[in-house]
This record gives C-alpha cells, structure tokens and sequence, in this order.
DNA sequence: CTGTTAGCGCTTTCAC
DNA sequence: GTGAAAGCGCTAACAG
C-alpha cells in the first residue's frame, strides 16, 4: 500500500507537497500539483486517514447517541445526520444507550478514546446527573456536543430539540376543541425532559380552557408499547373514565391501541387518540393517527450541522439553543365527544 | 491530555509496560500493574485510539453500508450489527446508498481511507459490475467484507441472508392454497438478486402447482411504497385480473394497500394480500399483513460475527454463505379465494 | 517479567 | 512555492 513518501519520490517532490495538494493546503504550482496527482493516481494511492487523523488530532467522525435505532423517530434522525455529515465528508458512528446511563457512560468513554469530533446526544436521563457529567467529560476534551430532543439544565451545550410542551398542548387543545373533558395522558419516565415538558403541554391546555388537572389521569412509565398498554389498562380500569388519550409518544400510542382494542373499544368511536410523534408515511398504508409531528429528519440535520460549526471552529460563538416546532396533523383518531358512544 | 509516557513516568515503568497493561498483553507482575493503573487513575489517562490503531492497523470499526436506514427492515438489522461490535468493542459505521452504485462507490472509497477492519455491504446493485469490483477493491486492502441480504456472483465473499426463494413460495404456496389462481406479483428492481430470487420463488410455486407463469402478472420497479402503488394501479388496470397479490417487499406492500383503498378494494375481502418482510411488532397496533418475516436483527448478527471472525484471524476459513429461513406468518390480510367478492 | 530502540504515515514548524 | 527536520502516541521487535 503506497505511502506519501513514495508518491513523492515518484513526482520528484518531497512528501510535504504531495500532503499539500492532497489536502489543498498551502500554496502548491498548478504544474507541480499535476505531477502529484498523476503519481498518485499510477501508484493508486489511497491517503491513510489513520495517520492524518492521528497527526491533526481530527478524526472527521460524529457520534450519535440515540437510546434505540429502531425507533423510527430516532432512524430518520439518524438519516438527517448521516446525510449532512456525509456531505461535509465526515462519517457517523451510531450508538444505541437504551436509556440506559451506564451503557451511555461506556460509550462516552469509548468515543473519547476515539477522539471522535464531535457527539450528538439524546441523554439517557436528562434530568439526571450522570448525562450532565457525560456532556462535561467529552467536553472537557474539547468534543463538540450538541444535545438531542432532551433538555440536560446547568451545563453550557448546543441543543436541538422538538418543542414537546408547544405540541402536547396542541394535541390537547384539539382534544378540547372536540369537547373532551377527561383526557388521560400516557407518558414516560419522569426523569427525562421531554415527559416532564409533553405533561406540562397537556396540563397547561387544561387549566388555560379553566379544567382542572387531575393528577389520576396522568400516567408515567416507558415509551414503549408494552408501557403505553399497561397505563391505558389502568386508566380503563378507574374512574373518571377518559372519553379521550393523549399519548406523549408514537410507541405508547401503538401500546395504548392494543389495549383498546382487548378492551373492546373503538377508535375513535370510543376513544380519540393523539399521539406526539408521527410515524414516517412509508410505514402506514392508511394514516390514521392524529399526531404532533416533530421534523425528525430536521433535527438531527440541524444538530449535525450545528456541531460540525463548532468543530469547523465557531468556539466563540454563543450557545444555541434550537427548538423547532411540531406540526398537528389532525387525521381520524380524534373526534367530537359529543358524537362519542361513551356519552360525553 | 496525559499520554502514555506520562503515565508510564509516574508508575516509575517504561511505556511499554503501560501498553502492556492497558492492552492486557504480554505479562506483568500484579504489583506493576497496580502501580501503572494508580498512576492512569490519577492521572485521568485517555488511551488515544487513534494512536493506537495507527500503530496496529486495527481500527476496531465496522462499516455498515445499507440502502436505506430509514426502511424499519435495515434498522433492525444495524441494531443486530451494532449489539454484536459493541459486545466485541467495535464500532459501527452507518452509510446509505440509496440503492446508488455511485454513492456506494464513494462510501468505499472512504471506508478504505479511513481503514475499517470490517464491510457489511448490502450491494447497491447486486448483479450488476460496480458491487462485485467495490467488494475486490475492499478486499484487496485486507478489509473483511460480508455481503448482506444480496448475493454478488463470481467473487469469493462471506455472505449473510434470507431465503428469498423460499419465502416467496412459502406465501405463494399459501395463497394458491386458499384457492387463488391469479396471483400477481410486485416486485424490485431487475439488477437485485433479491427481486430475481423471490420472483423466482413464486413461479416455482405456481409451476409446482401446475400453473403456467403469466409474465403479465409480474411487475417489477422500485422497493418503494410509490412504486408498489404504481405496479398495482397496472395490474388492476389490465386482465386477468389477480384476486391476490404477492408483494416482494414491505414497503411495495404499503403501497399496494393505498392503490387498492383508492380502487375501493378491500383487503382481504377483495383482494388478498401476501407481503415478504415483516413490520416491527412495535409500530403496529394490530398486527395485519400475512408475510414471510426475515430474521433482521439476527441477519445483523450473523453478518457482524462473521466479519469479527475473519477480523480475528479466520482468514483460512472456507467461505461462509449464510442463508436463514424466513418464517411464514398467517394473519388476516390473506383469505379463500372462494369467498372473495370477486367471484374466483 | 520489563526495558530499549525504532518507526508507523503523516503534518507542523521553520527555513529557504 | 517548496523542502528538511522533527515528532504526534503508541507498539513491534528484540534484548536482557
């Protein structure tokens, strides 16, 4: 496997110069660069990226660290990111944490080793303390994070993220709009951000249409489908019985149909349904679900964006703090109370 | 940032022995190795992975090239793939073709560059010349390469996959079985071996049952839910007309299910409906589609394993083709034919 | 079991 | 515009 050198002895050059024009650094003569080149191309040469990075301590990779790729919000992120850092050649490594902290914490350390340029991270607890630690250790080696989708307070970062209160109200605003009155909320661990801001959104539509918020109407658990069917159980199973859910995430809506449907229930003849986060068209024959979109594909383009900034150099710049609106999109899942078998 | 030789100061050793402990090579007294990882605890010692592989020309990376992350089929395969690295402490690499020779031909150019120990490769077009040279060229520089999902011909490769050939004569068996004697098929594009093997499966099917292979009644374009749209748009708008269909794909699927909503066909009542590839179970609350599912996620698994074997020195190893069964899944999309509204 | 020497391939620094 | 020298941090090869 040619080197540098030998591409330089080939074009009568020394090694520097071949450097220079394969990096179009520095001053090089159009004849001189034609030379190198074509000595490059004879001896097929292909640079050793492991040698460049290691000397200009840039390695030209990304990390993003998501809590499970197999949420297609989290995929078409992924995509956004892939297809900007792609496009300023820099690569993308993917690292799934599963909300777990101690799994993120390996990765930090592992993405430390690699020196990466930068890191987008959904921390595994936002609220917690270890995913602020996670930010202050990377950044403390002058890795460029931009926080994803979750809000970590009192540390100085970049971040990204859907506006989870503005699209839970929304979605609520809707609910009330149609003449629901009791509407159940399922939602996610307490210790992530987006949970407590998509409850606050909910909360907040309530008391601005002059409701009372009923604390026994607001389930907390995973975002999961596993956990979206238990809380809709429960929530069936007690009084005041919702005529309507809000679902603080696509898979807890996806969880909350089966249990509807175990427990005989129509949506929305008997139940409307509004979800936080759509699913991407590809994956739905018949869009059914009346949904607070965020731009996933946004996001994580905007995040990579943002941090290959930073590692281009705007240090100085001042913290960014981007919060893109969510987008109702009201479909079939919702419908007037009034019309509602229940009778509300 | 503290290096090795700081470290190897302060233990009161020579660097080498810090590697020794760090890498567990090598012996080194009990006592020794205490003392050096005091001085790395104290010191807050990073090992720089780039010096590392620079040095040893192992990246501990992997490269995972698919079409399109976005397709729930290749995400849980990366899921696969990533589980096995990081249990191996190695990294994923993601890249995205579009199904484009040209962008596949770009991401190797850069996997070589950047030196990765392993290529999980989902040629972009498996029967055509740029994957088979993009597996040599990949090849030629010692990096391990699986081929993922697709076969390429008259290269020597490990390769991982699902039976295309069975799984469509699984669902075409199935659907002849409940009487359908028009059966038409959606499929991909030409160059894919993929689209060549599950056509093939189901004309094996019909020839086994003693029918003749109608080519009118196969359609081949894209593995997109546009496409699938398309092709059955042509199949309905022309004779015989099929009272099932035997989708190649998911995403065909999703949009033969639009074209026939939009014909005012119903499925299963008119229209059978029999799809390979499986959707998540988390991203449908009702599990519908009648499919022969492919194991994704240990397809992933497979593919990392095998190429952290080679990585580890199986290099004498026979080729390993790997084909795993698809598992034929009844749900309700598919029903008798005899009691279809259409009369067959 | 531990150390010395050398050098991976490239780029930074300084000279011309 | 171009080059010579030096060295990034680590480990292979060989001593002891």
């Amino acid at each position: 496997m040619a080197t540098i050198r030998e591409v330089a002895k080939r074009a009568g050059v020394a090694p520097i110069t071949v450097s220079r024009v394969l990096n179009n650094s520095g001053y090089v003569q159009a004849a001189t660069r034609a030379r190198v080149e074509e000595a490059a191309a004879e001896l097929n040469y292909v640079p050793n990226m492991l040698a460049h990075s290691f000397r200009s301590n840039r390695t030209h990779t990304l990390a993003l660290v998501v809590t499970d790729i197999t949420n297609p919000f989290w995929t078409t992120v992924a995509r956004g990111v892939e297809d900007v850092a792609n496009g300023q050649n820099f690569n993308v490594i993917f690292c799934n944490t599963d909300e777990n902290p101690a799994k993120q914490g390996q990765y930090v350390d592992m993405l430390l080793r690699r020196r990466v340029d930068g890191v987008l991270l959904v921390p595994a607890d936002s609220l917690g303390e270890e995913s602020r630690q996670a930010v202050e250790a990377l950044q403390a080696q002058q890795v460029k994070v931009v926080v994803l989708d979750r809000r970590i307070d009192g540390v100085a970062v970049d971040s990204v993220r859907g506006d989870s209160v503005g699209g839970a109200r929304q979605l609520t605003e809707h609910l009330l709009a149609l003449g629901h009155r009791v509407i159940g909320c399922l939602s996610g661990p307490t210790n992530l951000s987006v949970t407590v801001e998509r409850v606050s959104g909910y909360s907040q539509a309530l008391q601005a249409a002059g409701l009372a918020v009923d604390e026994r109407l607001i389930r907390y658990g995973a975002f999961t489908a596993e956990s979206g069917h238990t809380q809709t159980r429960e929530l069936l199973g007690q009084a005041p019985r919702p005529s309507a859910l809000f679902a603080a995430n696509n898979f807890l809506a996806i969880g909350a149909m089966r249990a509807l449907r175990e427990a005989g229930l129509r949506t929305p003849d008997d139940m409307s349904l509004a979800v936080f986060d759509d699913l991407p068209a590809s994956y739905v024959a018949e869009p059914f679900l009346t949904v607070a979109a965020q731009p996933a594909y946004e996001l994580g383009a905007a995040a990579a964006a943002l941090a290959l900034r930073r590692i281009r150099g705007a240090e100085e710049q001042p913290i960014v703090e981007l919060v893109l609106p969510t987008q109702l999109i009201v479909r079939v899942s919702t419908r007037l109370a009034i019309t509602a078998k229940n009778g509300y």
